[in-house]
DNA sequence: TCTATTTTTGACTATTTAGTCAAGTAATAT
DNA sequence: ATATTACTTGACTAAATAGTCAAAAATAGA
């Protein structure tokens, strides 16, 4: 039985939520009652609620994020791979779309430090895509730009399902993709 | 001299701030002292916060995806005539995004009310995509998944320049998707 | 002009908010 | 054991928040 340390109570309980109800929507009060804590405790090791949210998204999003894409770069067919990671993501949250992006659109006009925290995350996202195009005929520049469109179009896809609050937009968009891409293929 | 509306004054200032700041982000005093207005007068015509977020979804979101893209049905080169207006789109504010993806990342789980209003200027959005495709050679069923798609890259391609707080990587994306479309017409 | 209705004013309430802090408790080191 | 440090408690502050309301002003109808 691992004990769970107060930081990371925090940050479970501040992820979970900021990804449902986002930064503004979320009180430090909120926080602390889901993680069970006072408010000392938090401001103990957090100095502020947007250090509580740096930590989430350097340490939580990105973690999660590498768990999710880390074995793209050792697969024979990565990009068949990640198709089939995409069509069978049940684990994702349909109703409440991507953390990353949920939090790029609300923080990163306002605050600098949060922006760049968000990028640095953004920009691993974009890598394992170029990753998964390893095995295709064309220029590091294409793969570049490609996997950069690609990226986009699944957080476009996710956000069209959330706009439906709805899984069928998803599925539909990220089959077209791979249609595309292989017609171009042969 | 057209005078404007106390209405649309509220309408006008609240379309931006939320666009801005996002709803959450946003305080019905802000909106006040923005359109120089007091509380009351807000409240004589909106019964809420969220009633002046629905006018705004209603009137102005929907109001200006239509100006922007009525002219698509009647263009003879419609895909081209989208592209230049994608890759030409000054008056598109990348600090900021997408009016219309902000709201829906933000309320859309948070409210049914709110996610039903976007959702139909969501299908409008899609619909005028689904026009710019006429002259393509395939079928209706085809056309639909593939207009589907196009508006998640290109809302996908507004984040990722969100994300960056720079244009750059929506011009990036915009061609490359145009050019992936052109690509398969050949 | 006089009356009735609509609109505006801004002070007020009740609640929620992020963040502080002094005092208490537990853990660790010597 | 004792002293030092690390953590926790929860009441408190000050500011911001959405929404109310009675009285004043502007407008329209007769």
């Amino acid at each position: 039985m691992k004990k769970i340390s107060t930081r990371e109570k925090i940050i479970n309980s501040a992820y979970r939520l900021f990804y449902e109800k986002g930064f503004n929507g979320t009180s430090i009060d909120d926080i602390l009652k889901d993680a069970g804590l006072n408010k000392g405790s938090l401001y103990h090791i957090f100095k502020s609620k947007k250090e509580v949210l740096l930590a989430v998204i350097e340490e939580k999003i990105a973690y999660n994020l590498e768990q999710k894409y880390k074995d793209i770069a050792t697969e024979e067919q990565p990009l068949k791979y990640l198709e089939e990671k995409l069509l069978t993501m049940d684990s994702f949250d349909f109703k409440h779309g991507c953390a990353l992006n949920n939090l790029v659109q609300e923080m990163s006009p306002v605050d600098e430090d949060v922006a760049k925290a968000l990028l640095k995350v953004y920009n691993e996202l974009e890598h394992y895509y170029f990753l998964a195009l390893k095995n295709e005929n064309m220029s590091e520049e294409e793969k570049r730009s490609l996997s950069k469109m690609m990226v986009a179009t699944v957080e476009g896809a996710i956000m069209a399902a959330k706009a439906a609050q709805d899984k069928t937009p998803f599925t539909q968009i990220i089959r077209q993709m791979f249609n595309l891409n292989t017609m171009l293929g042969k």
